[in-house]
DNA sequence: GTTAGCACTCCACGAGAACGAGTGCTAACA
DNA sequence: TGTTAGCACTCGTTCTCGTGGAGTGCTAAC
C-alpha cells in the first residue's frame, strides 16, 4: 500500500465512487465515473486513477474485472472529510417527538421508532443511567396487609415502582414516619452518593423497622442496576433485509438476534459513553471492523451521545450497511440528540 | 377429494408421515415409512395407502415424484386426535419462573423468554387487560410546583404511573383532600365500572379542582387503553431461522417485522381471548391458513388463554413452522398457563 | 498527461446431462 | 382380495460447460 497525498482529482473520483456505491450497492466501474458530469475525463484516465486509489487502499476490487467498492479506509476518509451535512430531513423529527414527551421511556421508545423509519436502518437508544441523578422522593404506601408499594422518583421524572413484602402489619402512622425519615435523609442525593454510613444511620433511626429501610434501599440500588444492564430500545431491525449484502441467512440471523437480545448492544453503548475524546459534537462512526461486535463487522455503526445532566448520558445509534447514507444519518442523529436534550430540560 | 373412514392402518401411516416430517422437514417417501418398525409392509403397499390418503386430502405432494407432506387437514387430524401430551419437559419451567415473580410485567417478559428458548419457536405473551380489575388505590403526589405524580394500583399489583401537569400550585392539604375523595369513590371499583355519572359527582365535590380529577380519570382510562393495544411481550423471533421453510428472505422479513411491530399480534390475542368455546383447557391451534394473519399463513400458531381473575385474561402463544412439535408445545403452554395463574394467586 | 484500442479475466447466466428419489401401474403371488 | 416385486416414468437437484458482457491493465499514439 503506497503512501501519497490525495490530489483534488483523486478526491473527486473517490467521492464519486463512494456516492455511487452508496446508491446502488454494486461495484462501480470506470465508465460510470467518466460519465459523471463534473470531470471531463475518459474511462481510461479514470482507470489509471482508480488503480492509484486501490494502491493507496481507499478502494478495492471484489475480484479481477469487477468494478471497485470503497474499503473501510475509503469510507473513513469520506466520513471524516467529505461529508456535508444534510439538514432538511431533520425538522420533521421535532414535531413528531413532542407528542409523546410525558415519560422518558415512552419518549425514547418513540424516538427509536422514528429513527428507524426515517433512516431505513436499524436503530437503538439506550436510556441514560440514573446513578448520578438526584432522588426527588421515595414514598412507601400500604397495598395489602403484608405488602408495601415503594415509589421512587428521580430527577427527570423517572419513576420506579417496587412491591415489598413485609412481615409486620404496619400502621399508617409508622408508615408516615418511615416516609419522612427516608425523604429527609435521601431526597436531593444522587444515587451514587448513598453510602453505607448513611444507611446505618437510617436503620438505627428506624429502630425495629430497620429491615424495611434496608429493603427499600436495596430496591433503589437494584432498580438502578437493572437499568444499566438492559434498558435499550431498538427498532427497525428488519430494515437490514433491505440491503442484500447483509441479508443472507447467516448474517441476518445473527444481526437480528443481537438486536433482540440487546446484551451485545451494551458494548456499543459503553464504548461510546465512556469515550471522552469525542470529535464532532459527540458523533462517532464505526466502519466495518472498527466496532468490536463480531456479527456487525459488515455493518457501520453511527452513535451519538446525549447528555441530560452532568454524567447522565445515553446513546442513540444507527446500525446499517457500510454503504450507509452517512450524511443523512449524522444529521438526523445530531438533531435527535438535541431534541431529546431540549425536551428533558423542560422545554415541552 | 374422496370421503372415506380412516381405518387404523391409514391412521398409523398418516401419523408416521407426520411424525417423520416434523423431525426432518423433508417430504417423506414410501420407503421411509415401510422401514418404520411397527408395520411390516412393503413400500408398494404404503404407496397405495398414501395414494388414498392424498385422495382424502390428508397429505400432499409438493410435486410429482416427491414424497408426501402433511396438508393442513392432516395436521388438524393429528392435533385433534393423535396427540399424546408430553409432560416431562414441563417441570423445569416452574422453578425458573419463580425467580422473577415480583412484578407482573417482569414475570411475563421472563416467561416469554423461557418459552422461546425451551421450544425453539417464537413466543408471545399478552398482558391481561385490566378493565375488569378493581382499583386498589390512586395516589396523587406533588413532584414539582406544577407537576403531580399519579400512582394507580389495581388488583394483581399492577402499578401505573403518570405525570400530570397542573396550572395551580396545590398545597399539601388540598392534595390530601383530593386523594381521599378519589379513593373513597373509586377504590374497589372495576375500571369498567367507572361511568360518567360518577365522574360528574366527583368533579362537583372537588370544586375548583374538578379539572384535576378529570385529568386523573383520563389518565386511568388512557393507561388501561395503552395496555390493550400493545402490551405484548415477544421473544425468540429469530428462532424461525432454524426452519428453512420459513427463512427465505421475504417470509422471514415479514414474520420478524410482524413480531417487532406487535400490532398484528393483537389479532391473534383478541381472537383467542374472545373465543369462549375453548376446547381442551383453553388451548387453541391454528394451522396454516386457519389464522388470519397473512404473513403467518405458512406457520402454525398455538395459543393458551390464562385467566387471573374473572375477565382478566391474557394469551400465551407460540408461533412456529407447521411441522411443529405440537405435543411438546401444548404441554408446555398448559404448564405455563397454570404457573402464571398460580403465581398470581399469591402462591410464590 | 490523456486517450483509443485491444487482449484478457472472471462472474453471471442458461442449457444440457447425469443422477436419484420417489411415484403409479401392472402382473404375479398367497 | 390384499400384498408385493418390478419397471417405466417424472421431476427436482446438481454439475458442467459454453457464452456474453462488464470491466480491467497495458500499450501506443496523440
Amino acid at each position: 500500500m503506497r503512501q501519497m497525498p490525495l490530489d483534488e482529482r483523486k478526491m473527486v473520483i473517490l467521492q464519486s465512487i463512494i456516492r455511487n456505491y452508496l446508491e446502488t450497492g454494486e461495484p462501480v466501474g470506470s465508465r460510470t465515473i467518466s460519465k459523471y458530469a463534473d470531470l471531463e475525463l475518459s474511462s481510461a484516465t479514470i482507470r489509471n486513477e482508480m488503480a492509484d486509489l486501490e494502491d493507496m487502499g481507499y478502494i478495492l476490487q471484489p475480484h479481477t474485472s469487477a468494478g471497485r467498492i470503497p474499503s473501510d479506509k475509503g469510507y473513513r476518509l469520506y466520513v471524516d472529510s467529505m461529508m456535508t451535512e444534510k439538514n432538511r430531513e431533520v425538522d420533521e423529527l421535532r414535531e413528531m417527538l413532542l407528542d409523546k414527551a410525558d415519560k422518558m421511556d415512552q419518549l425514547l421508545k418513540q424516538a427509536a421508532k422514528l429513527l428507524a423509519t426515517n433512516t431505513n436502518y436499524a436503530s437503538m437508544i439506550s436510556a441514560p443511567n440514573y446513578r448520578r441523578n438526584k432522588l426527588k422522593f421515595i414514598q412507601l404506601t400500604k397495598v395489602d396487609h403484608d405488602q408495601l408499594l415503594a415509589v421512587i422518583v428521580v430527577e427527570g421524572n423517572v419513576i420506579k415502582n417496587h412491591i415489598l413484602n413485609v412481615a409486620d402489619n404496619l400502621d399508617q402512622e409508622t408508615l408516615l414516619k418511615l416516609n419522612i425519615l427516608l425523604n429527609t435523609h435521601l431526597s436531593g442525593l444522587a444515587i451514587d452518593e448513598i453510602n453505607l454510613g448513611m444507611i446505618q444511620v437510617l436503620k438505627q433511626q428506624a429502630g425495629s423497622f430497620g429491615t424495611i429501610i434496608g429493603e427499600v434501599i436495596d430496591t433503589v440500588a437494584e432498580v438502578i442496576k437493572d437499568d444499566e444492564d438492559l434498558e435499550i430500545y431498538t427498532s427497525g431491525a428488519t430494515n437490514i433485509f433491505k440491503y442484500p449484502e447483509l441479508s443472507d441467512h447467516h448474517r441476518a440471523s445473527e444481526l437480528i438476534t443481537a438486536f433482540e437480545e440487546k446484551r451485545l448492544l451494551t458494548e456499543l453503548v459503553n464504548e461510546n459513553e465512556n469515550d471522552s475524546t469525542q470529535p464532532q459534537m459527540g458523533i462517532q462512526v464505526y466502519i466495518g471492523n472498527e466496532n468490536r461486535i463480531e456479527s456487525m463487522k459488515d455493518c457501520s455503526v453511527v452513535t451519538a451521545t446525549y447528555e441530560l445532566d452532568e454524567g447522565m448520558r445515553g446513546t442513540i445509534g444507527i446500525i446499517g450497511p457500510k454503504r450507509m447514507d452517512y450524511e443523512k444519518v449524522v444529521a438526523v442523529l445530531k438533531s435527535l440528540k438535541t431534541q431529546i436534550e431540549d425536551i428533558y430540560r423542560g422545554g415541552k
